[in-house]
DNA sequence: GCTAAAATGTGGGCATTGTCAACACCAAAT
DNA sequence: ATTTGGTGTTGACAATGCCCACATTTTAGC
């Protein structure tokens, strides 16, 4: 017997939602179509999400949280601070070319962000593992540093995952993030 | 008496879209609102663009023309190597930060990159300047040390601009963007 | 247990959108 | 003068986000 209730319809949104925006792009995937490949009606996120800028946060949210591990992991298998930076730098690299839609979804939504309080939180708390790690390598200014590394490291993804660097060519790109992380991670 | 044809309709449509991806973003921006904004027919556009992407691509390709010309008088009224480039990043950002639309639509439209050759040319313009400008630094390695270059500062560009550094403060930028390009201005 | 309430899912409908087709007007070239 | 091609208009179509009323299931209070 088909059960009425889905049971755990929010995940299997979000999971398809993710896939779609993977194949369509942020600004070309439809909510119809998410409900569609869950196999629901086209109503039915509408009972988890109150629109679609909402499913598009929580998308956000949700990357920025698995970011976050995929950075921690990478932490806590490396030896110096110097190296902990650049190995998860690398990891935010290798995060994002496996996963572009998350990257898509983090940075590009265009909901209002002031309005979802979990995203904020989700993407601070990246600020402050990236923060942790610059005061280990021994800056003064650590605010300073820590918003240098994070952007020029950003940048390079941002011009990769699109192909205007190097064709998006990983091997390239890690070169750059480890001269990048570099000329960052010590203080002079 | 009115006239039937507009005449230079194709310019203002530009004109309007770009008014109209700054208040809306660049993925609510809708065509038939360009063409209202025009006072013409909903379909009128549709003899200068072949669909809304044509137009979002024209208006990326002018885009990066505008901010190609905005880098040439910055470096040609700053007098040496090291002072160009500084002058140019600064100039990049500026420019960012008075027309986040389009930066929006340069890195951030969806439209099939590889069908639009002046967008092409038009991007590769601007990397064989920056190119000049870190070569004129006396770089061995030019390609490698561009890509670092144009990519940090585009970092500090994407980030601020989305309120992600320093809530967007102009002044801070700025700070940033010199210390940058000075890590990446000498060879060593 | 039973029942009321809350949660979750469905179908239909509405305004809006991108795009297509058919037609009207106008300018320039033959 | 007529034809041709460029430019603009109206009318349609399917699809989308979101709203409403309704159906079904789960949960809670007694």
């Amino acid at each position: 017997m088909e059960r009425y209730h889905h049971g755990n319809l929010k995940e299997v949104l979000v999971r398809a939602a993710f896939r779609l925006v993977a194949k369509s792009g942020l600004d070309r995937f439809t909510l119809r179509e998410v409900a569609r490949k869950a196999g629901v009606s086209h109503n039915a996120p509408y009972r988890h999400f109150r629109s679609k800028d909402d499913l598009v946060a929580a998308l956000a949210a949700e990357a920025f949280r698995q970011l976050n591990t995929t950075l921690r992991t990478a932490i806590a298998s490396a030896s110096g601070p110097t190296e902990k930076l650049r190995e998860s730098a690398l990891a935010y690299l290798h995060f994002a070319l496996e996963n572009p839609s998350r990257v898509q979804v983090m940075f590009h939504g265009s909901f209002d962000r002031t309005k979802y309080t979990d995203y904020i939180s989700a993407y601070e708390e990246i600020l402050e593992v990236v923060g942790g790690l610059v005061r280990a390598c021994g800056w003064e200014d650590t605010e300073t540093a820590t918003a240098l590394v994070w952007s020029s490291v950003h940048g390079i993804v941002e011009l990769g995952l699109s192909g205007r660097l190097y064709d998006g060519d990983p091997k390239e790109l890690e070169r750059l993030t480890i001269a990048s992380v570099a000329k960052f991670s010590s203080p002079n």
